[in-house]
DNA sequence: ATGACTAAATACTTTAGA
């Protein structure tokens, strides 16, 4: 987000014409009280309830979702802080699936305090997905490009967080659970980026990195049916510098997982008019 | 040009982002 707050202008009609079950926001930048005021009457609205963990000025997430709202933790058991705990995941069980809204710390420089504290973030991430239920979502900006293929240049990034081995590595370790990177299984050879830098045209040029992903077990990854990057969010005036990865899940097969149905409000036919970007 | 842009508090400059 970027500030939810300076995001709303973009953030609400985004969710008119994108229509998400759940929607899983990092970079709030706003405390829990702050939030609820300010997105509280416009979620009730379109019928989302919210599980927010904030702060003011930095970090923030939240999961949005009109498909339940169970069992919400907010923070990561075990992971540290920097030096005091950070708003940087809040998690819910929604529509049967656990999901994971989280932001990663940035790290900063390799080996830098930050660097090492990202790394023992990650480790503690990994060990609360691990024993967690089977049927699960890791969602956020996981401040990593898993590959170099996920960079606009891998000259430009020499010395740079996001591309070292050691956080390659934690991110591999976290997906050896069995989390599937299910954009890049959707679109294995294509340029795909989710982050562009504001500053000297970089989304203008396609000069991004793709950090932002959607992490799935088994159970859902074999649900996608569509999965991309919604790069429209990023255009015009007063984007984030981050665009919304969108997953399209099937209803599960044991149905065990009830249809979604929104309020009465949002049952207005809208979905037949919606085109679909370019992918991605 | 150890920068460029954006946001928020520490507020007219600094810190952080990635």
């Amino acid at each position: 987000m970027n500030s939810v707050k300076q995001r709303m202008p973009r953030l609400l009609p985004w969710l008119d014409q994108r229509q998400p079950d759940v929607v899983c926001l990092q970079e709030t930048k706003l405390g829990d009280d702050a939030f609820a005021g300010l997105l509280g009457p416009e979620l009730d609205a379109r019928g989302y309830a919210a599980a927010v963990h904030g702060e003011a000025r930095w970090n923030g997430v939240a999961i949005l979702s009109r498909a339940g709202l169970d069992g919400v933790v907010t923070g990561i058991a075990g992971a540290p802080g920097f030096p005091h705990l950070e708003a940087r995941a809040v998690s819910a069980t929604c529509g049967g699936i656990r999901v994971h809204s989280v932001y990663v710390p940035n790290g900063r420089t390799p080996d830098s305090e930050h660097y090492h504290y990202k790394l023992a973030w990650l480790a503690a991430l990994r060990e609360v997905v691990k024993v967690g239920p089977e049927t699960v979502m890791v969602c956020g900006d996981m401040n990593i490009a898993p590959t170099d293929a996920d960079i606009f240049d891998p000259d430009a990034y020499v010395g740079q967080t996001h591309v070292t081995p050691p956080e390659r590595a934690a991110l591999a370790s976290l997906q050896a659970l069995g989390l599937q990177d299910v954009v890049r299984d959707r679109w294995p050879d294509e340029r795909v980026f989710t982050y562009w830098d504001y500053r000297a045209g970089m989304f203008h040029q396609d000069l991004g990195m793709r950090i932002d992903l959607v992490l799935a077990s088994g159970p859902v990854a074999s649900r996608v049916r569509a999965a991309w990057v919604d790069r429209q969010a990023r255009k015009g005036t007063g984007p984030s510098d981050h665009a919304p990865v969108i997953v399209d899940l099937d209803e599960a097969p044991d149905g065990d997982i009830g249809p979604v149905v929104p309020p009465p409000s949002m049952r207005a036919p809208r979905r037949g008019s919606v085109k679909l970007p370019q992918s991605p």
